[in-house]
RNA sequence: GGCGAGGUAGCCAAGUGGUUAGGCAACGGUUUGCAAAACCGUCACACGCCGGUUCGAAUCCGGUCCUCGCCUCCA
């Protein structure tokens, strides 16, 4: 039995998975709220979070995974009418952005994916129980709406996950008086809306739900009340998931916890500074995009623990372009084990079992694969250290690298060529399975290496038949043995970032990041 | 003010009581007409500062400096 532990923040300890039901694990994420484009925060959140799932899965958990769209929202409402567009078409749109941009970056779909428009009656049964309970009160309105409020003294436990005391809270800065609230902490449920405004028909009028009762309702509808995992950012720690925790758990006060686990992911600071509108710092997941392949920015966001801050850092190039190093880098990585799948594959072709006598020179780097895969095992069940992880599927590809050249070295050895073709095998196999496991290397070598070389030509400003007639020129003035003008050519190549590779085959080439 | 995260070699980033994290950059080597890719090696006996505990501390304890975040919508 494996021990896969996590940091829980409710405990704020790592504490070993602990299922409701034997080996069916629920996990609720919230999702973004969809007024605008996704930025590179909520792609970190939707990774990490997809690698939770994803290593649960590897793990033989059956895994249920829920993650709402906010379709509800003033700041919503407040995009729709600058747009002049209906409040639920600008969100529907925005949703399908969000589902299209977490997908490339290599996140499996929910198994349920509930929006809150979908869910006004779960919302108002939790309301209504609540108000019944004496644990939310009802507040007329000087326009003749009504407002629904929580009662937050009336739930002992308030604070306890974000470590927070009531009447610390109260004597911080910033909680507002509200003449329409018993108690400044309290919060709404349902606010009351005029008839003419966006809003549902509810037992209060016609109004709106307030922002955190919707994932009390659709988390209890979807996993029920006392789930194992409850996932998001830690900016939703308070008061998002403080306010989550008071709701459910007032309303059922006999079902124990709401979540028996809380995992929340680090922040994404642009150079230096939390990423956030009013300071203009704000990277979309299409800035990076445009920029990067898809899988080189989830590497970027997996090496580093979801825990921790990311730093992502831009830079300008001379014409003032953007860019983003970190992600650069990671995609040279990502172009080194494409590449590396390659070779394996080649080598690997017509591979039988590995032989009972293991020509010498090979047991090593066998062994030392096995290690290295368990390494990323052991480091994934450890709060999933994805950082580790990616260090260790760079081990296995270096070693693969390693009995690649070896067999060409000795490729007069046929028995050691027969011994190197089944440990390549064994290599390729680990690495597209921890691959999967990380969301990376979905792609075939084939659609990797032409769509980033489309990309990279595109930014560069360069054409794929120019390049080929430079390469013919030089091919011509090699085999008149004119090595001046060859070098000349690839020069001028290496300049525009054009790097070319003789081979026996002839002169292949490829674009730098 | 309350709560929290962090300061690790030129840069990014794991580790959290004793044996190599890893990557990038730079430099050497194998290979190559020259390169590229790949592999090997160097940079790397690094862990903010001062004390303490310990046979032994980047890791534990105390103090201290600095950076950042949350406490208001936020992934």
């Amino acid at each position: 039995m494996t021990t896969v532990r996590f940091y829980n923040t409710l405990t704020r300890n790592v504490e070993p998975l602990n299922p409701r039901q034997d080996q069916k694990v629920g996990v609720y994420c919230c999702g973004p709220t969809v007024y605008d484009v996704p930025h590179a925060g909520h792609a970190r959140a939707a990774v990490a979070f997809d690698v939770l799932v994803r290593h649960l899965r590897a793990r033989g958990y059956d895994v249920t995974y829920v993650r709402n769209i906010t379709d509800i929202d003033d700041k919503i409402l407040a995009r729709a009418k600058e747009n002049g567009e209906a409040p639920l078409a600008l969100s529907q749109r925005m949703a399908e952005v969000y589902r299209q941009q977490i997908a490339a970056v290599g996140c499996e779909s929910p198994t349920h994916e509930p929006k809150v428009s979908d869910h006004l009656p779960e919302i108002f049964a939790i309301v209504e129980k609540l108000i019944a309970r004496g644990a939310a009160y009802v507040v007329d309105m000087p326009g003749g709406t009504r407002d629904v409020y929580f009662s937050v003294r009336s739930f002992p436990g308030y604070g306890k996950l974000s470590r927070r005391k009531i009447d610390e809270l109260v004597s911080g800065a910033r909680v507002e008086k509200d003449e329409t609230k018993r108690d400044p902490l309290d919060f709404a449920l349902w606010k009351g809306a005029p008839e003419d405004e966006w809003g549902w028909k509810s037992p209060w009028g016609h109004g709106r739900p307030g922002w955190h009762i919707e994932c009390s309702a659709m988390s209890g509808k979807y996993l029920g009340h006392g789930f194992d995992i409850h996932a998001g950012g830690m900016d939703l720690i308070f008061p998002h998931h403080e306010n989550e925790i008071a709701q459910s758990e007032a309303a059922d006060p006999d079902q124990g916890d709401f979540a028996r686990a809380w995992m929340h992911n680090g922040f994404v600071n642009v150079d230096k500074e939390k990423m956030s509108k009013s300071l203009g710092n704000f990277v979309t997941v299409r800035d990076v995009l445009e920029r990067n392949d898809p899988e080189a920015f989830r590497w970027f966001l997996l090496t580093v623990h979801y825990r921790g801050p990311i730093q992502f850092d831009t830079d300008k190039l001379g014409d003032g372009r953007v860019v983003f190093p970190g992600v650069d880098e990671a995609e040279r990585r990502v172009d080194y084990v494409y590449a590396t799948l390659g070779r394996l594959s080649e080598l690997s072709a017509d591979a039988a079992g590995i032989p009972d006598k293991l020509a010498a020179g090979l047991h090593e780097p066998r062994v030392e694969l096995g290690r290295a895969m368990q390494r990323a095992q052991d480091a994934l069940d450890d709060d999933l250290n994805t950082s580790v992880a990616l260090a260790e599927l760079g081990e296995i590809a270096r070693l693969g690298n390693d009995v690649c050249d070896l067999a060409l070295k000795r490729r007069k050895d046929p028995a050691f060529v027969t011994g190197a073709r089944a440990v390549a095998a064994e290599a390729l196999g680990l690495i597209d399975a921890l691959a999967r496991q990380l969301g990376l290397l979905a792609a075939t070598r084939e659609e990797y290496a032409q769509r980033t070389r489309e990309r990279r030509l595109r930014l560069r400003g360069l054409s794929a038949g120019d390049i080929d007639a430079k390469i013919q020129a030089r091919t011509a003035a090699r085999q008149n043995k004119d090595f001046a003008k060859a070098d000349e050519l690839r020069q001028e190549l290496e300049a525009q970032g054009v790097s070319l590779r003789d081979g026996a085959s002839g002169t292949e080439w490829s674009v730098g990041v």
